[in-house]
DNA sequence: TCTTTATATAAATAATTACTTATATAAGGA
DNA sequence: TCCTTATATAAGTAATTATTTATATAAAGA
């Protein structure tokens, strides 16, 4: 249940995946698009592209000979909204302590702590 | 300068550290207080809070013995910016070519291709 | 059919990581 | 001062990861 959260930011934290990511957010791209860019073996950049896939980070099709991958709609924003979360919790707790310590509440609110 | 995705989102890949995560986005705990909840020793619960703070997600202060912790206000919003980013990239493209592939546009739209 | 192109798999290795237990440091309280 | 509490550091180890080269598979094109 938690553990895609695992496998999808370990595979985030990989420079090569995420310029990979950035490629893919332009539009499909065969491996050996991919792997253009990058000083490395192609075995290598398949196998970021399958840590990705594991992930649910992108998906594929076969198209002859080829692998076309693109982004995966639906992990990206399962990310964001956990990381949102998080800050809001943050702001939230934040903001109370700032009300409980700030002078604005009259000094009996202050001595209730 | 992109390196600080790298240590951060390997910080969020481990459900651990995520977990204290979640715990101080409720408010500041020391180090103890932390390592409560987890059948796991001391030591490795420090462990996991430096790498929480080399990551940029979460600063420290000395209070006598304690060391109470508490989320770092930047890092959490760069990396929602991040996985926003590709997000919406990914959506333009993808709205993108819908349109082109549309019935919505006339006949000599889609031969364009 | 033969050759080329696109990709995957395997085996080997070096580096990193997540733990453990044992011990050190350093502040607090009796 | 002595004991306790809070935390860090060190040493050792098992597991995981990123990479390489070599090779396999399988579709495309001549």
């Amino acid at each position: 249940m938690n553990a895609c959260f695992d496998t999808a930011f370990s595979a985030l934290a990989d420079p090569t995946r995420r310029a990979i990511l950035a490629r893919l957010a332009m539009g499909e791209a065969n491996v050996t698009d991919l792997a253009l860019p990058f000083a490395m073996s192609q075995p290598a950049v398949s196998h970021h592209i399958r840590v990705l896939e594991q992930a649910g980070l992108i998906l594929r099709r076969v198209d002859g000979t080829r692998r076309p991958c693109r982004l995966a709609p639906d992990r990206l924003p399962e990310l964001e909204h956990w990381l949102a979360g998080l800050r809001l919790a943050m702001a939230t707790n934040h903001d109370r302590l700032d009300r409980l310590l700030s002078d604005e509440l009259p000094p009996q609110a202050k001595d209730e702590s």
